[in-house]
This record gives C-alpha cells, sequence and structure tokens, in this order.
DNA sequence: CTAGATAATGAACAATTGTTGACTAAGATT
DNA sequence: AATCTTAGTCAACAATTGTTCATTATCTAG
C-alpha cells in the first residue's frame, strides 16, 4: 500500500469500494483518489463550488488525468453514484435464495434489504443528497429499483385492470420517497422499522379508502 | 393543448407563464428572453452543452444581463422550473371547493388535477426530463405534491402504526413516479386514465399483500 | 413631465475549463 | 527480464466563466 495523506480518515470508509474492475492498477489509485477526494470535498463545499483544477490539487494528481477518466465534475460524481448503485443490486438480488412463495413476504424481503443498504451507506446518500448535486440520482435509482420489483411483481400482480409499468414506477418511487424522508430526517429510524412501515403502507390503506368493501370493524 | 408539430412557434407557448410578477418590465423582458432561448437551445443541444455566451447571444442580450440575475444556468432552469410548479400548486388547490367529505373522492380530484396540470405542459416537462438536466425537478415537484398531500391526509389516516411523513413521502413519489412512466411512454393515456389507475393501486392490493386478513369473503 | 433609480450594455480581468501533443513512468504480457 | 502498451505528467492553447466598473438607456414614482 502507498503513501496515504494523514490529513483525513486514512481509508475513506464512505465509499462503496465497487467498480475496481478496471485491470491497471494505475487507473484504480487515480479513481479512487479523485473519488475520495470529491467525497472530501463535497463535506466541505456544496458540489457546485468544487473545481476540477482544486480537485486534483487535492488529491495530488495531473489535471490531465482527470480529463482522461472523466467528461466533467457530474461524470465524476455518476460513477461515483454508480458504485453504489451495484451494491445496491448485489443487496437486492441476495434475499431471493431464501424466500417462499408468499408475495409479501417476496416484497418485503427486498424492501429491507433496499433500507438495509442505503442504512449501511447512510453518509454517503446524506452527502450526495443533500448537496443538490443529484446527476438524476434519484432517477438512476428508481430505475433499477422498478426494474428489480417490475420483475417480480408483474408476475403476482394478477388485477387486469392495473398498467404494470405505471405501478412499477408507483412502486419504486414510493420507496425512494420514503427513504428521501428517512434522510433527510437523519436516520432516526431502523432498517426494520422502514420496512414495516412499507408493510403497512401496502397492507393498510389510509381511511376512507376502503368505501366499498367497509364493514362493521370488530 | 400545446401544438407540437412545428418547429419553432412564434410565441414560445412551452412556458408557463408566471413569475411575471417583477415589477420593472425591462426584468420581465430579459428573464422571459432568457427562458425562451433556453427552451429553444434545449430542443438542438443537451443543457450541459449550452454555454451562456451562446444562450445571451441567440437572446441579442448583454451577457452581464444573464449575471444580473441568475447565477448560473441551472438557476435560470431551476426559475423556468418553478414557473411551471407555480402552476401545479394553483391547480392542485383549485379543486377542493367542490369535494365532499370522502376521503378518497379528494385524493383522486388532487391526482386528477396533477395529472391535468403535466399534461397540460406536457412539451415542457417532456422536455426537462429527457434533457437530463433536471435540477432537482423530482425533488421539488414532489416537495409540493408531498406537502399539498400531506396536509390533507395526515387528517384523515387514522391508522396510528402508520408514520405520517413517511407516508407523505411514499404518496407523492408514487404518483411522480406515474408521471415519470407517463412522460417516458410519451403520454400515451389520459389525465383520466392516470387518475383512475392511482385510484386502483390505492383501492386495490397486488395478490399475497392481503395475507393476514385473507379468509373466505363474504 | 421630470427626476431619481436601476436595468442593460460594453469592456476589461483573472480564473477555470476542456483539449492537444510530446515526453516520462509504470504496469501487463509473453 | 525484456518490451510492448498505456497511464500519468507537463506545458501550452482558445474558449468560457464569473466578476467588476463606468456609461447609457429605460422604467417607476411623484
Amino acid at each position: 500500500m502507498p503513501h496515504f495523506s494523514k490529513k483525513l480518515s486514512p481509508s475513506n470508509s464512505i465509499l462503496p469500494e465497487v467498480s475496481q474492475h478496471a485491470g491497471d492498477r494505475r487507473i484504480r489509485r487515480s479513481k479512487k483518489a479523485l473519488k475520495e477526494t470529491l467525497i472530501a470535498l463535497m463535506r466541505e463545499h456544496d458540489f457546485k463550488e468544487i473545481s476540477i483544477t482544486e480537485l486534483v490539487r487535492r488529491a495530488d494528481l495531473n489535471r490531465g488525468t482527470f480529463y482522461k477518466h472523466y467528461r466533467d465534475m457530474e461524470g465524476l460524481l455518476a460513477e461515483t453514484v454508480e458504485d453504489a448503485i451495484s451494491d445496491l443490486i448485489f443487496s437486492y438480488r441476495e434475499p431471493y435464495q431464501h424466500t417462499d412463495s408468499l408475495d409479501l413476504r417476496k416484497l418485503t424481503a427486498s424492501g429491507v434489504k433496499i433500507f438495509e443498504h442505503v442504512h449501511r451507506h447512510a453518509a454517503f446518500y446524506t452527502l450526495v443528497v443533500e448537496s443538490q448535486a443529484l446527476p438524476g440520482l434519484s432517477d438512476r435509482i428508481c430505475e433499477v429499483i422498478k426494474d428489480l420489483s417490475l420483475h417480480d411483481l408483474e408476475l403476482e400482480t394478477l388485477n387486469p385492470r392495473i398498467n404494470h409499468s405505471l405501478y412499477a414506477g408507483y412502486q419504486a418511487y414510493a420507496i425512494w420517497g420514503m427513504i428521501l424522508e428517512w434522510i433527510k430526517g437523519g436516520f432516526v429510524h431502523s432498517p426494520e422499522y422502514m420496512a414495516n412501515q412499507l408493510l403497512e403502507y401496502i397492507r393498510n390503506r389510509p381511511a376512507g379508502t376502503d368505501i366499498i368493501h367497509r364493514s362493521s370493524p370488530r
């Protein structure tokens, strides 16, 4: 392991540690340095204020190195986000080995995994969301959630009156909406609480929505 | 009903025609020119490619004029989006005069108005969403939907196990998820269809979500 | 209509951006 | 270990950005 500057934490634990699939060690080193420095700078200034010149100066890299790998600042942030996404996808796929045939369990198991993923990278998500910077972060994440949950739900949703792609968008963004509230609230709830809430929202409908089937409760 | 086919309409009907509350006519003129030119340029290049220099050249304004009103390109786009938001808020508030006490009606009446708003500005929403540019457009719109629907739903949602702010985020982003699918699909559905789908999603739960209470229906 | 206010202009300015080419250093492959 | 490949460096470049200032044009208040 080569020399790290002692200024900040020696290993930046915010970064999801992915996209190390580049063959060349030099590329890995440079990209990692750029991502870590970006995160560090985002803790000090708004994303908008960070200049590429300052970034590479802090990362102790030549400016040309940045442009060799990224088109612009958004490109770097996008790849940093993509690293988190990879972990999300991995986390999401996992629980399916040990689910039984109950659709509800499947859905909430997925939900739990998503919430756990976000919670694991809480510092990262907080930073990115609060930095206004989101280069389509919401959209990218929802795209993933949508694809993943569409894959599950379209087979289960028997009601022929329901438009599947619209419903997938509905569900995916709904979950993301919960996550945003969670983030903005500073993660005061546990991932399990979040999953239980999701379950609650799907299972129980707000007052007045069950007009048609309402009967006397015991 | 916006006209799509023609290349460049003489008066750019995409712009929601708001934020004209600035007292000085010169400011109104400049801002309007900048917004219209921005829209025009976004039909040609990606948002990222548009330079302020080119913008003001096309708008026949001095570059200093731009900086007098906006911090940067995102600022201009943000205000353009804000104009649409104003119309959304207005549209949303409207239907509440003639709703009865049924919460479901209230909710779908709100939904209808939101869908109608988006449909009215279809060209605008398509442009902004497809331009990747969204300076937090999703977030801004959902913020509005959330505030508006939270105002309605928190009083109606009797279930004490439901976290209201989380639920508001859930509902707001869910609607936005539907809208995004709608936009990306090229508005093949009518606003009424969208509202009916929303109703369907809230009223009917997907198969398997009613496990616990499932018993012989009677 | 006049006078004060201020938006718009035009010109400078340092700084940053995005790109290029020649050169050096490091890693991958046999 | 030798060598082919390519990442990283350095310097230069035009272009754009963001800012300032004096001047002119236009608006609003009275």
